[in-house]
DNA sequence: TTGAAAGCGATACCAG
DNA sequence: CTGGTATCGCTTTCAA
């Protein structure tokens, strides 16, 4: 039925192991024998068989991205990089061919462990973890005895854009300056004036959500504001209708309000909805501000004022970081960069 | 080291067989000893080798996702559904699980073939190809045969968002009416008066491309309009910058364009960008229609007129069908429709 | 440089 | 309902 190895020998009047070893490249062969070999690969189609060889070779070429939302650009980006980082630096030939696989939790940590398991199932060279951490000291655990068990069967583990989990068995963690990025925006509304600020956070259980909204906090407080932030503190999920709805209560709240910070631009999307319909100008009437700036973040909020994450860099690290191909930085953590990004429009109030 | 199903049998006090019937659900095995075997597989905290499985069982839980862009949230959403279309359909117990993991082609036929060969090589229950095929012969006859082998495994194959092709060996396709929702949007702007329209199309070797091309054009002749068309369209690739770059060019050609349909919404995006920074103003200056009507487009261009394409619709059929869940539709081909958006120009949420 | 043969870990057929 | 066991296709010592 299908071709083997075997056949593909026969055809080539070797041995199956020579075979192996052509294929593999990873041991001598006689330039002619290889040229027969390849030759007779070609004429019969032959196709490696991935299961038996993971199971002979005791590892796979699979290496399993994990994303929250696949249809949130936030998360396209860093796993389009990695993908992409992994195939520059594989061999040529039909050795070291990564399979870059990305699996959409849909930010369950349950579905999270899920294909953790899978991935465990089938043997994966390395897991890539990206985004937020499910902020519970129970699935904290959970998912730390599940990477515990991963490296130990020799997968390679990264965290990309997840706080490094302290005694975690981790090859390398990758971890973005939510607190500083929140802190600095916030600061800069501070120093246009605005006083009246309100926030539109994440959901509470994400460390993404806790750090941003820690690094808004603490600038408030200490431009000596700390009086009723709670009022002017909104919690939602990461999508644009959260932010639509959080800026009516806001505004419900507290209407004198002149500026925004919302938890990513989808939300800041989401929070320029509403002033809009409630006849509020942009940024003339209220100023907003952003996280992540996405690519369409420019076009859809012209007057954001937003923080930039390096996704691309973060995201290509970690996929060389997941084959190898890089070393993992002293200390097993490296923090990338977020970098406050001023439109011109910004208004004061 | 690792622990096997023989090490689960000898702690049930079972036959290796009998692990499998009780991990595999798929054979009657009497309660206690499911039991038993449940227990021992608990307590040696046992992972079933998918490898191993798969070799043995001459098919993997793989399920396979081409996507040209990971980043386009087009892609995403497509891909998202039917994701969870496929855990939704699925056995509760550790038994029908399918690994759905998608792969970012960046758009290059090369890797399309190339993941896949490794999904083949994976064995893989299934491979879905979203998006537009890319429009040249020898590469259709490329994938086509590529295609037919994996079936000939026992692969199944959708195509989604991609034109049926013609004699291949494909489970099922789903096609979305790009060529008349093109030509439904030009109708819509010549029935408000337009006449000087110009095009952004995407990337001269795709089919989208090409189909969405054609309905525009055809409704421009069917309206009298035949002159020049050449003149009032621009080629470029899927992305902002493209949108942006032709309306420059179309804007010299052509400064009395009183509209512009754009290949898609990112690319209309980079038009209204471009309109803006030529001073002229959307909608009242130049009425500007996208494609595919993608969640951030109201934000983005609340006066955008588009076509929305039911991706998620789509994307959850096409899980469906890779799983089995969904019977092929008649002929194996069915066409999703393509809806136009008429959008006042303040827009809700 | 090449070949022979012993597994890798699960599945499924054939008995009982 | 349960147990033995022959595969599945490849990798990898060990010899030659």
């Amino acid at each position: 039925m299908t071709v083997t190895l075997a056949d593909v020998a026969a055809r080539a009047r070797v041995s199956p192991a020579t075979v192996s070893r052509v294929l593999n490249g990873n041991y001598p062969v006689a330039a002619a024998t290889r040229e027969r070999v390849l030759r007779a690969v070609d004429e019969l189609d032959y196709v490696l068989n991935g299961p038996a060889s993971a199971l002979a070779a005791a590892t796979s070429d699979l290496v399993g991205i994990l994303v929250h939302d696949i249809a949130d650009p936030f998360f396209g980006i860093i796993a389009g990089a990695a993908q992409h980082a992994m195939v520059e630096g594989a061999p040529g030939r039909a050795g070291g061919e990564k399979l870059a696989v990305v699996c959409n939790t849909g930010g369950s940590p349950e579905r999270e462990l899920t294909y953790l398991t899978l991935l465990q199932r089938q043997r994966a060279a390395a897991v890539v973890l990206t985004g937020g951490a499910v902020d519970d000291p129970e699935h904290t655990a959970a998912t730390a005895a599940k990477l515990a068990r991963l490296t130990n069967g020799g997968t390679r583990v990264v965290l990309c854009g997840r706080p490094p989990v302290p005694g975690a068995a981790v090859t390398a963690t990758l971890t973005f300056d939510n607190r500083g990025g929140a802190r600095r925006l916030t600061e800069h509304l501070l120093s246009l004036g605005h006083e009246r600020i309100g926030y539109v956070a994440g959901p509470a259980e994400r460390t993404t959500t806790r750090h941003r909204l820690e690094g808004h906090l603490s600038a408030m407080r200490d431009a000596g504001l700390a009086a009723g932030l709670d009022r002017l503190t909104a919690h939602g999920s990461y999508d644009r209708r959260s932010g639509y709805d959080a800026t009516l209560e806001l505004l419900r709240r507290e209407p004198g309000l002149t500026a925004i910070a919302a938890a990513n631009d989808t939300v800041a999307l989401g929070v320029c909805a509403a002033l809009r319909d409630q006849g509020r100008r942009v940024p003339d009437d209220v100023s907003v501000a952003g996280f992540d700036d996405l690519p369409f973040s420019v076009d859809a909020a012209p007057a954001l004022t937003t923080v930039r994450l390096p996704l691309h860099e973060a995201g290509a690290r970690a996929g060389r970081l997941a084959t190898g191909t890089e070393a993992p930085p002293p200390g097993g953590v490296a923090t990338v960069g977020a970098e406050l990004v001023v439109r011109s429009s910004t208004a004061r109030p």
